[in-house]
DNA sequence: AAGAGGTGTCGAATCGTTTCGAGTCCAGTG
DNA sequence: CACTGGACTCGAAACGATTCGACACCTCTT
């Protein structure tokens, strides 16, 4: 913020050399008000003659009181979020949807290290609404900053504050019907790797009372769907990508043998993708040792196989909260809603092994 | 753009409340001017007690001539450009970078199939500069229209402009090492596998003239430092990623035995691991039967190998383009600059086969 | 021929800050 | 006592647009 930038031609120029009052000016290049052909032809061709390339931005927003700029709150490094494709569709969506209007994407990545450093700068920064679209932690600072200003706040389960209108899925629910699904098939023991539970998460195994703790709403419903309806080992991954993924199964199959878990499931698709990796190079074959789903239903084209996953529209989510934000700022109250998720079958999940021989040599 | 929304509370009334002048008042907020410790604290308690949050950005930047918001413009649906890492990488260091000034990150994303479409939004869209920092096509409308409203425009070699300011790699050169990697092992059928080289590509041979009049400025000269050493067919990939990275190699494996490639130079890491998972899955094995390199230098965990590749720092090339619109913001004639790139050698490159009997049975 | 109704144009107010130059007050100096 | 120089405060002028209400002027009606 040091050297102001030469002055643009302004408006008022055009007018003067027009001869036309700057209101006319103004009629012409917002096509308002009822201009004669003749003198908008006039203002046009001083506009030309003088580089003029319409009305500025920012005086236009001051007046209007509006900015056409929407923020997106990233709660983690870029490489970190954007490493996983379904959180690349919500953006799509997002954008697209925004787009509809010209309203503008501002990507606001924040330090998972130090929440409030953002919030220091965003108070400078022009916006008309707020999008949290990704699993973030429970509380943020931000959303006090942002709230105060009266700005709309859209989130997808987080932030967890009354001030947040969210576009929400029953993350407990959609994780049970993958649940449900092995248990049917016959597995019983049933191992679960979950998504970070807090900033700092290291590959663990985690205590149902950890769980409950969690700063991230995603991780904790999708964990406490999980342990609704089975008790099984829970594995927190450090991270939302393959390697992590390969690591926790490690952890879970590397219990003795009578009680490794003959399916796991993971809270998305990439944990998945790492799972079935630990499966493979330890010789396990999927699904016939072990099953395997996901969540999320993103493209794993570099996987042989199709995963059972939970599947959520992800550019839909980035969609349906574009067009909140865009109500927002027509200046309707948003209002919550939620959709429903379905189980997508694979080819990664089966029937457990000692179920095979369903007639044991007598 | 309908309803304004409700106006905030205005310094003004601040000042009123604490029976300051406006002036006074701005000084306590911006910490510029010198005011009594007595009246700072009035100012302030008056603000709290109006929920007064700091003054308004957008009035701000009216006065300040800036508007502390760079574009970021992706030439394709952030689903495609996002897909690779590498991109991801590239963001995250320009977000960083623009952070450290308090920049906001707008992000654009153009539809390639209507390029127009967007210059008419970013018209009425405040920024202080725009990037482009993706291989994108080598013209683009928006830099006229950016370029007419004096807006500094960095880019990564496209689009190809005198406005435009360059962090630049020679792509060429940066491939031949590649290139001359594989000669040095003794290759002499090698095959080239190049990013799209238009907008609506589809994965396919292309001749040497079709390379020269390639829209995509990195995906032509990379494919130009290929075969100034080598003559070799090239397969045009219709995306970026694996799916087509596969597909483009199955074109060139597909050849008569006696012309088949073995080797292929990939013009990106996704589509160096599509080629791989080709070869694997025609039987082929890594580097025995065919070597692979890619180009970016990015994680593949995944992949059972260590990719040969041209490592290019994606997160080193975001901070350069975003320090150089930091300092063209700050009224500095931005220079173009480029650097240096490496070959690192993995485990996906090695002699070619019928070069193993070094002392053949006489 | 007077009033009604439409066009086209304009002046002035407004959006919410920042900043420049000037003014007040008071303590310290010669 | 007059004078200099800080420290503090303030009024007014930008920044560049949009918009409301008023005003001319013209063309139809009746």
């Amino acid at each position: 913020m040091t050297a102001p930038r030469p002055r643009r031609t302004t408006l008022k120029r055009v007018a003067e050399r027009a001869g036309v009052s700057l209101s006319t000016a103004s009629l012409v290049f917002s096509g308002k008000g009822p201009v004669s052909e003749e003198t908008a032809a006039r203002v046009r061709t001083a506009a030309t003659a003088l580089g003029y390339r319409g009305p500025d931005p920012v005086a236009s927003s001051l007046r209007a009181g509006r900015s056409g700029v929407v923020a997106v709150v990233v709660e983690s490094p870029l490489t970190l979020a954007l490493r996983d494709p379904y959180a690349v569709q919500v953006l799509d969506g997002l954008a697209d949807e925004l787009g509809r209007d010209g309203l503008g994407l501002l990507l606001l990545a924040q330090d998972p290290h130090d929440l409030d450093e953002l919030g220091a700068r965003t108070a400078t920064m022009a916006m008309d609404a707020a999008i949290f679209p990704f699993c973030g932690p429970s509380t943020n600072p931000l959303v006090e900053t942002l709230a105060g200003r009266g700005i709309p706040i859209i989130g997808s389960g987080a932030p967890e504050d009354t001030r947040v209108t969210h576009v929400r899925v029953d993350e407990a629910a959609a994780q049970g019907l993958a649940v449900r699904h092995l248990l049917e098939l016959g597995h019983e023991r049933i191992g679960h790797i979950t998504l970070p539970l807090r900033p700092h998460a290291t590959t663990t195994g985690v205590a149902a009372m950890e769980v409950e703790h969690a700063a991230y709403p995603d991780a904790r419903e999708r964990a406490r769907g999980f342990l609704a309806l089975v008790t099984g080992p829970v594995v927190q991954a450090a991270a939302a990508d393959v390697t992590e993924g390969e690591a926790a199964a490690r952890l879970l199959l590397g219990l003795p043998e009578d009680e490794r878990p003959t399916a796991i499931v993971a809270q998305s698709d990439l944990l998945a993708a790492g799972a079935i990796r630990a499966a493979t190079s330890l010789g396990l074959r999927v699904p016939e040792d072990l099953s395997v789903t996901g969540f999320d239903g993103i493209d794993v084209p570099w996987l042989d196989q199709t995963l059972t996953t939970v599947d959520q529209p992800g550019a839909e989510k980035g969609r349906r909260m574009g067009a909140m934000a865009r109500a927002a700022i027509g200046g309707d109250a948003p209002i919550a809603t939620g959709y429903d998720v379905m189980l997508r079958r694979g080819t990664t999940s089966g029937p457990p092994k000692r179920l095979r021989p369903r007639f044991p040599s007598l």
